[in-house]
DNA sequence: TTTCTCATGTAACGCGTTACATGATTAC
DNA sequence: GTAATCATGTAACGCGTTACATGAGAAA
């Protein structure tokens, strides 16, 4: 459901078509949804029907029209109620772990590898973060408020990767010595 | 799809029914599902047709029959080459970020205090997550390694949610002292 | 000549959630 | 008398994914 808020959210922040949109979503590592058209297109149906955002059209030569979003004060409104409700914690989805639960099997090198192979996973995935994160594209930064806001989301994202690496590293590190 | 087998692990255990299975995923807080029963019971009729659980029926006076679902050998195997499958970096969904990021329309106070009830929502989460590793009820313990491992899980757990409530605490240090 | 980019849209499918359904026994 | 527990199952719905569809121009 909240894919509608965050393409209001990008509108509020700058004019666009549902194609940026869907390239803003599809470049973020942050952004976790696939961008598919099916769901951006028809958020921005809705949220013109509720007169959220309204429409206007780009013609442009040898390229389709470019369908322009822009938001209303209503709209407006409706993000900054939205912003002020109340917090929910994040869910995390990992299946490595439901994996390890019946790991007991493995020898001990089959288990390192295992290990192994999760962190390179894990790291490459903090890597393209830290990309994103100096790209700095796809960014407002109407105050330093908001650069310093959008800098700890960043931030958040790599720290929680971090967390998983070093995890990681003590794991494989008991396993070596107290358990072979 | 990996439910199917989070399902077959937990069989592997021990013998159970799909309502001791509902129970076990209702009781987890690592477990993220809902424990619907129309996975579960799909799940097991699915394992059960493709040969990796076998099926007694344990009648009871006063309760309705029990059915009783155990490994088999194939099973077995099943979910040895699951365990040994690629392992998925963890994905993360945490929708207060992308509220986060159309913050700085707040004043300071307000989002200090949206801070502080992301906090409070994060810290109740990970007081339950500790919660159910100190129980340590329905965790498998057949040798010091897999109590190590099912020990490291939930480590991994308490302390995702920690480096999160760390990153809260930096983020109210940082906005009352330098964005006020 | 085939593939990629720009640009908007639709259709089909799968996983997960909520809710419904039954029926006996036990607790408040 | 109402609600909860034990126990298995089905139905309806929503979000997200993959794939399909069009059609022009530019690049490989």
């Amino acid at each position: 459901m909240s894919i509608k808020f965050v393409v209001l959210g990008y509108i509020s922040w700058q004019p666009m078509s549902g194609y940026d949109l869907k390239r803003i979503i599809a470049d973020s590592e942050t952004l976790h949804w696939t961008a598919n058209n099916n769901q951006i297109y028809t958020a921005l149906v809705r949220l013109h029907d509720d007169g959220w955002v309204s429409k206007t059209i780009e013609k442009q030569e040898g390229a389709p029209d470019r369908h322009i979003y822009t938001i209303t004060g209503k709209g407006a409104q409706a993000l900054n109620e939205w912003v002020r409700t109340a917090p929910q914690a994040p869910s995390m989805a990992k299946p490595f772990l439901y994996q390890l639960m019946w790991a007991d099997v493995l020898e001990v090198d089959e288990l390192d590898a295992l290990l192994e192979a999760y962190l390179n996973s894990v790291g490459e995935k903090q890597f393209f973060l830290k990309v994103e994160a100096d790209k700095k594209k796809n960014m407002p930064e109407r105050s330093p408020r908001e650069k310093y806001i959008w800098d700890m989301i960043h931030t958040n994202w790599i720290g929680q990767y971090e967390g998983e690496l070093n995890w990681i590293r003590q794991m494989r590190r008991d396993l070596s010595q107290k358990y072979q």
